[in-house]
RNA sequence: GAUCCCAUCGUCUAGCCUGGUCUAGGACACCGGGUUUUCAUCCCGGCAACACGGGUUCAAAUCCCGUUGGGAUCACCA
């Protein structure tokens, strides 16, 4: 068989969706593992949910991924444009080749008669069929139907045959002729339909491997009668499993999110987001789960994509996430954080390439770019521009008789005097809790709280040396001062 | 409603094709314990599934049938 070619296709009304993402590695994977190509066109026939971003925000996001293509938009090749907009004459004459072969008619009727007829049918309890009239239609018939105002579209003239198509993940499935019926195949206003364009498209750009979605095999009867027609060959198809949120319900965005950029945006490492989406639906068929993109290129078979639906488990992404997190080095953590910061409102200096480094260090362990900043941004905000928690202040400070708040005021006289080094806040603070024979936590806890609003800060030490001595003493006296108003 | 597809721990899944090695394995989550100046991390332990009912067979998670449940499609959207 000639190499290998698979195609990622989407259509540009928003961000790039995790399943769509799914689908692109699935055919990236596909293609490389075989030393295929893999290419990228976009399915833009859709005139009213047309979104011209989307193809901008898809691209990047594929490419954050780390998803290449050898061939489509933007980097060209020998089959353009890859556009589909830029491809109305070419669907133009194959319809036309179908409409002379009488394997194509016109048809009239507006979307107000389909619906009655649909409607008619379904109080009937009768399964509804496109009426082929006959006469067909000609094109003496569509001119005379346009200057009476009708809408006019072309319909393919299905053979009536059952269809089986065969599956590389769900196996034979056929489609009996009677549940077919002549479906549209070019759109009122000229464009065709999503059927005719994609079938044209893969056909004449080679694509010799269908991987898509699930919910296109109870359709692609349409695509092999289709391809029937003009002769071309049959590709292979893999369907994949659909992925659903916990409920078990089409993942929808109102239980989180479900486009890539939203994960981008939440300070997750690329290569864990696909490390995890290319685990929904298959697996390397041994225990392993954490797998770099050219171990998936090796380990990837459609054999082992499995049939059911998935469930998509942010809890499992967050611990991928930790883990990668963990495991990565420096320099790549930087970047990731400094993307994440980028795409943030944040106070935290983004340029300052050793602070990043340094926050990345101290905040070890940390499950998400996202967790540094909640738990680092109120280090660099004015220090009056941070709120209490009352409940942090209840907790370490006023509580019992405002021990909390002795100790503060103990501790900033002792503070101040410090040199703020490291070594010396250690010293200090040990000092302070040998003396008072008490733990650590009665300690830092207070001097936390006064200096971030929250229990949560980076190791206190830590927190202060960022911090510095004026800063941290302002922020004392202003906590102090609150306890005065109070 | 019609047609098609699917079905192992709460979740992702291994095992199923080529029945016995499965008192069903791994990971996440959860629960319990430990480490830790907070959060997070980390360490140890535990809980937990073959949807149900019939067959076939010496033997079934694995094969067959049915039931139930879930999903997809039935657009001038892709």
């Amino acid at each position: 068989m000639d190499t290998i070619k698979t195609r990622f296709a989407p259509s540009p009304t928003g961000w790039l969706h995790v399943g769509g993402a799914r689908t692109a590695l699935f055919n990236y994977l596909l293609a490389k593992q075989a030393g295929g190509v893999f290419l990228l066109r976009i399915e833009d026939t859709d005139r009213a949910r047309h979104d011209e971003s989307a193809v901008a925000k898809i691209i990047e996001d594929l490419r954050w991924l780390g998803i290449e293509w050898d061939e489509g938009v933007e980097i060209g090749g020998d089959n353009g444009p890859y556009r589909q907009s830029e491809r109305l004459d070419i669907y133009r004459k194959y319809t036309n080749q179908l409409l002379e072969a009488g394997r194509a008619y016109f048809a009239f009727e507006t979307a107000e008669e389909l619906d009655a007829m649909r409607q008619a049918a379904r109080a009937e309890k009768r399964n509804f069929r496109y009426p082929r009239p006959d006469p067909l239609p000609r094109r003496n018939d569509a001119d005379k139907a346009r200057a009476e105002g009708r809408p006019v579209v072309v319909r393919f003239k299905i053979p009536g045959r059952d269809v089986t198509i065969h599956d590389e993940v769900f196996g034979d499935v056929t489609v009996a002729a009677d549940e077919q019926d002549d479906f549209i195949i070019a759109k009122t206003d000229d464009w065709p339909t999503y059927h005719l364009a994609n079938v044209v498209d893969d056909a004449l750009m080679g694509v010799n491997f269908v991987c898509r979605g699930q919910e296109f095999l109870s359709q692609t009867w349409r695509h092999v009668l289709l391809r029937e027609a003009f002769g071309f060959d049959e590709p292979k198809y893999a369907h994949l499993p659909l992925i659903m949120d916990m409920q078990g319900r089409k993942l929808s965005k109102r239980d989180g999110a479900v486009e890539v950029h939203a994960f981008r945006k939440a300070g997750y490492l690329p290569e864990v987001l696909v490390n995890f989406i290319a685990l929904l639906g298959w697996n390397p068929g041994d225990d392993r789960e954490r797998l770099t993109m050219s171990e998936l290129i090796e380990s990837f078979s459609p054999g082992r994509i499995g049939k059911a639906n998935a469930k998509f488990d942010r809890r499992k992404l967050l611990a991928f996430n930790t883990d990668a997190v963990a495991d990565a080095d420096e320099n790549h953590l930087l970047a990731g954080f400094k993307d994440y910061l980028s795409l943030n409102e944040t106070p935290i200096p983004g340029d300052d390439d050793s602070l990043l480094l340094h926050l990345l260090r101290i905040n070890k362990g940390f499950r998400t770019f996202a967790d540094i900043l909640t738990k680092c941004g109120v280090l660099f905000v004015t220090d009056d521009a941070f709120e209490y928690d009352p409940k942090a202040v209840k907790k370490v400070l006023a509580k019992g008789d405002g021990d909390g708040y002795a100790m503060l005021a103990d501790l900033r006289t002792k503070l101040s005097a410090c040199d703020w080094t490291e070594d010396a806040l250690q010293s200090l603070i040990e000092d302070v809790c040998a003396e008072k024979s008490i733990g650590m936590g009665k300690v830092a806890q207070p001097i936390r709280v006064a200096v971030t609003g929250s229990t949560v800060s980076p190791a206190i030490y830590d927190t202060l040396m960022i911090l510095g001595k004026e800063k941290t003493i302002a922020r004392i006296d202003r906590c102090l001062a609150m306890r005065e108003k109070a």
